[in-house]
RNA sequence: GGGCGGUUAGCUCAGCGGUAGAGCGACGGUUUUACACGCCGUUGGUCGGGGGUUCGAUCCCCUCACCGCCCA
């Protein structure tokens, strides 16, 4: 016997534990012979992260498509693992040493620091995966990888070596976005706009050989003007016309800086004129390349103010000659106290070299105000870059990094998608996905991190670049080179054959951006370079699953080396994935998107504990419409719990009529109608369910599911049972326990992707309850088939329940105790109903509380009366009924008729519309039309007939 | 500024050419051989505003308003 409760938290370890034993999660698990493949690799998550509600809905989808994938008999791979997560990794652990108060990274140097890393890593790092587990997702758990693994090492070795040499990977010395708090290149997914209220300076550039002439800039960075190297105006600006050409004065600096005719200035915002600093801003560094201007870098790896010894700085600032461009007083103006607009070197070194940018800004608009070239201060807010891991001010910062062409590996990856080869659902997030992959810009791949892929390359003492795999390929580069222009003799080089490359090449200290190696995923994982038998087998993959924001971190970069990589046969670039299904992103109830400083995070893990990790999967499937983000309520989880406890019981009740499947039972072959109804509502449910899997459609095929269990399956199939199992005619009865059986094990099939733990456990009790035993767990149990559909048996338990759920409605109404028995008397029925009525005369009694059945040819007096098809069934509630009641209850309903059969009529009286209406619609209609005028007879006799 | 999405019952959401559905809630009833995490019944909507296309619009088109996201 079942327990009387369902504890999911009792039975959900239990039962993984199961699956692990028979590793039914392993690739090809319950493959039939010869089947297709169907693999998934899933988004690796972060080695330092947890799960949160995101990563839930984002697996639980994938698990939901494996599941049913494997059931169906495909050869399924579902690929798990994380990735290294450079950045964060280092921070985490760099943390902890500090908390240890432990000396720091550079002290103890790049090799110990690794060796704590791992550590770390070993110890606390992939939570994640023991989490996901407790979530149900059946991954190939004994194929997991890691993105710092050996193989995948390799694999981003190889790739490395291999766009270098195909031209796609350069050196190049550009504005990158820098985080001063980790000292490194990000990424511009990495960084955040943040609305930050700051303010609008208004500073007073003199113009050189004009006294009294100034052009005035509005900046938001003033510090950054040490680095200005022009001010911009726009071409059709008059106000400025003049003065193009001519040069500005730098105040402070004394550069001499030319004012450019640049459409990038906004003749509408600030003063119409725009400062120039090329070396720390991105449209200022465009402009500078457009007209040739000095990149001048005043700040250092740090964001502090960096002069001393910055030749770049102080060339062309004339420093030292006092007061170059130091004003006249203008003729007739008001003599002005004579103060130089420059500072000394000495003075500008000792006021401004070192300083933080917060520091130095103030320095820099004090000495401005104190000159009298501070025009005024307007108050603005306007996005500050941030870095998401450090939470700091990114700066735009000029330095030497490693590129990718992304722009060459974007054009087939923009045509795989553009012809179909890989499809977005929903399909509209092609637009984001063509928009950003048309205007991608070079994609810095190095960080100077120390966790990571350290990059392949080697500088010779020239600082010539050696990229090869290993430091011995390096070295043999390096000798041919150097020896072809004789910088080396054949003594050197044979030194170096012998004693090897220290001292002579300097390895990069750079490691690779994490998403380098997370963008091999599809194919690093199933063992390229080599060429494994899962690579040949399980690549491309079937469908990517992700989240919107994702789209340009993994999707995109993904699409590019996979193509790149992967050939067919006739050396064709293969996709990685077939499908790309883009999930919503999950919020709270209020909409508000998750986050812990709002303090709004629901933790999956929690509501698994109270409600079931079905009940937690159940609820992001049937919330997971496409297009739609979800905002998740506990109460909407609880309800789910609900359903799972429902089914628990629905399985008791069978058991407890000793419904046992049996193994040669054809339900095809039943013949009791509610048997025939329930086959053929297990048909479609099955249908619904299977066909809105095969489209992504998550929130259709859990709806389908839910309404065949509890309201077909449980709240009538079961009920009309229960006079079957007290009943006298064995025959049926034998016959509906097997369907009972039947019935109930395809609706375990049906919900398992859904809800796993529960469909598993109650798989293998009712069997072995009953003594039988399964040919699998239900994980590996074939998807359930086309089923058979009987429409006369449709037909007459639609019009059972439409009788019974009649005479509910008006007993309430009329307020009729629950407990009370009441005579039905049936005027006017046909043979049909009447035979209907013999057969189902026991469910009838029972679930409409009915005394007794009894025909008449006339209504009894005082009824209150139900037109059902042709029949009318009266319920003579003399001296109960309120005569009143019942009569404005059947005059509602007259009214009701007349509306819509008025409805139809006057789309019948036009022209057009009959004209012009579809046949099919018209037909519809006269039919309708045609009910309601038999019914609003009966209802009308009926009315009559009360007087 | 450019782009995308949303606005449907009190709440959370489906639906998307033939005038609307679910879950939760509310209200009333109910210990009837599974299940009170249940059962039975009831209530509740000018489908954001305006215009257009159409025989017919919640659904298609335009526009406005508000909300959200992405990119400058």
């Amino acid at each position: 016997m079942l327990e009387k409760t369902y504890e999911a938290a009792a039975v959900e370890p239990r039962i993984s534990a199961a699956w692990d034993e028979v590793g039914a999660f392993r690739a090809g698990a319950g493959a039939k012979p010869g089947a297709a493949p169907y693999s998934i690799v899933i988004p690796p998550p972060n080695v330092t992260g947890s799960l949160h509600m995101g990563h839930a809905l984002n697996n639980t989808l994938q698990d939901v498509l494996v599941r049913f994938e494997r059931m169906r008999g495909k050869d399924v791979l579902w690929q798990p693992g994380m990735d290294h997560a450079g950045i964060a990794t280092q921070m985490v652990v760099e943390r902890q040493m500090m908390q240890r108060q432990e000396p720091g990274r550079r002290e103890i140097g790049r090799a110990a620091f690794l060796e704590k890393v791992w550590t770390w890593k070993a110890e606390s790092g992939g939570t994640i995966a023991a989490q996901l587990k407790r979530l149900g997702a059946s991954c190939d758990w004994s194929r997991e990888r890691f993105t710092m693994d050996e193989g995948l090492s390799e694999a981003v070795l190889k790739v490395f070596v291999q766009l270098h040499r195909d031209g796609l990977i350069y050196r190049d010395k550009r504005l990158v976005n820098w985080d001063p708090h980790f000292e490194t290149a990000i990424s511009d997914l990495e960084v955040l706009q943040v609305e930050v209220k700051g303010h609008f300076w208004h500073f007073k550039y003199p113009i050189e050989g004009m006294p009294g002439r100034f052009i005035t800039v509005a900046t938001t960075r003033p510090e950054t003007m040490l680095g200005d190297t022009a001010v911009a105006v726009h071409p059709d600006d008059e106000r400025y016309a003049d003065l193009v050409g001519k040069f500005a004065i730098l105040p402070l600096v004394g550069r001499r800086i030319p004012i450019v005719a640049d459409e990038y200035s906004d003749p509408e915002k600030g003063t119409g004129a725009v400062k120039i600093t090329p070396a720390h801003d991105f449209n200022d560094f465009e402009v500078g390349k457009r007209h040739g201007l000095a990149m001048i870098n005043i700040l250092d790896r740090k964001a502090h103010v960096a002069l001393s010894g910055n030749e770049a700085f102080w060339a062309d600032t004339g420093h030292g000659a006092e007061l170059s461009g130091a004003p006249e007083p203008a003729e007739g103006a008001e003599a002005e106290t004579p103060v130089s607009y420059v500072f000394g070197a000495e003075m500008l070194e000792a006021l401004l070299h070192g300083k933080a940018r917060e520091a130095a800004r103030k320095i820099v608009v004090e000495a401005m105000e104190r000159r009298g070239l501070l025009a005024k201060v307007e108050p603005n807010t306007h996005m500050v870059p941030h870095g998401d891991r450090s939470n700091v001010v990114i700066e735009p910062f000029l330095t030497d990094q490693w590129y990718v062409n992304a722009g060459e590996l974007a054009k087939p990856a923009l045509a795989a998608v553009r012809d179909g080869r890989t499809s977005f659902v929903p399909k509209n997030w092609e637009n984001t996905y063509y928009q950003w992959m048309e205007n991608i810009q070079p994609w810095c791949v190095s960080r100077q991190l120390w966790w990571g892929h350290q990059i392949p390359a080697w500088y010779g003492p020239d600082g010539e670049v050696f990229v090869a795999h290993d430091e011995a390929e390096a070295l043999d580069a390096a000798i041919h080179h150097y020896l072809t222009r004789a910088e080396i003799d054949a003594a050197k080089a044979a030194d170096l054959r012998v004693n090897g490359a220290a001292g002579f090449l300097t390895r990069d200290e750079d490691v690779l951006d994490t998403w380098f190696s997370s963008a091999l995923w599809p194919f690093s994982t199933l063992g390229w370079p080599e060429q494994t038998p899962e690579l040949a087998r399980y690549y491309p993959t079937s469908v990517l699953v992700t989240g919107f924001d994702i789209i340009f971190f993994w999707v995109a970069r993904m699409m590019m080396m996979g193509m790149h990589f992967m050939k067919d046969a006739d050396g064709n670039p293969v996709v990685p994935f077939k499908d790309v299904y883009i999930h919503a992103l999950v919020r709270d109830e209020k909409g508000q998107k998750m986050s812990k400083s709002k303090g709004n995070v629901i933790d999956p893990l929690e509501l698994c504990d109270e409600f079931g990790a079905d009940a937690l999967r159940f609820t992001l499937a049937a919330m997971a419409a496409q297009g739609r983000d979800i905002k998740l309520a506990k109460a909407r989880v609880a309800g789910y719990r609900n359903f799972a406890t429902k089914l628990w019981n629905a399985a008791r009740f069978a058991e407890m009529n000793g419904c046992v499947s049996v193994s040669d039972f054809e339900p095809a072959a039943a013949k009791g109608t509610l048997n025939r109804w329930i086959a053929t509502e297990l048909a479609r449910a099955v249908a619904g369910v299977t066909e809105a899997l095969e489209a992504y459609r998550f929130n259709d095929a859990a709806a389908a599911a839910y309404r065949f269990v509890w309201n077909s399956f449980c709240d009538w199939y079961l009920e009309l049972a229960k006079p079957i199992f007290m009943g006298e005619d064995q025959a049926l009865k034998d016959e509906t326990r097997a369907t009972c059986a039947h019935v109930l094990d395809e609706i375990l099939k049906l919900l398992h992707p859904f809800m796993p733990f529960i469909t598993e456990e109650l798989w293998a009790k009712t069997a072995a309850e009953a003594g039988l035993t399964r040919g699998a767990m239900l994980v590996t149990t074939e998807w359930p088939g086309v089923g058979i559909t009987h429409d006369e048996a449709a037909d007459e338990i639609d019009w059972l329940v439409g009788l019974i759920t009649e005479v509910r409605s008006v007993r309430s109404e009329m307020n009729v105790p629950a407990a009370a028995q009441i005579p039905l008397v049936v005027v006017g029925a046909s043979a049909r109903t009447t035979a209907w009525m013999a057969t189902h005369e026991a469910a009838i009694l029972r679930l409409a509380r009915v005394a007794s059945i009894a025909s008449a040819d006339q209504a009894p007096a005082a009824s209150a009366q139900i037109v059902v098809g042709e029949a009318t069934f009266c319920l003579p509630l003399e001296g109960v009924i309120d005569v009143g009641a019942e009569r404005t209850r059947l005059s509602k309903e007259v009214v009701k008729l007349e509306g819509e059969i008025g409805r139809i009529d006057k789309m019948f009286a036009n022209p057009q519309f009959m004209a012009k209406a579809k046949e099919e619609v018209v037909e519809e209609n006269r039919e309708k039309r045609e009910e309601y005028v038999a019914r609003i007879a009966k209802v009308r006799e009926a009315l009559a007939r009360l007087g």
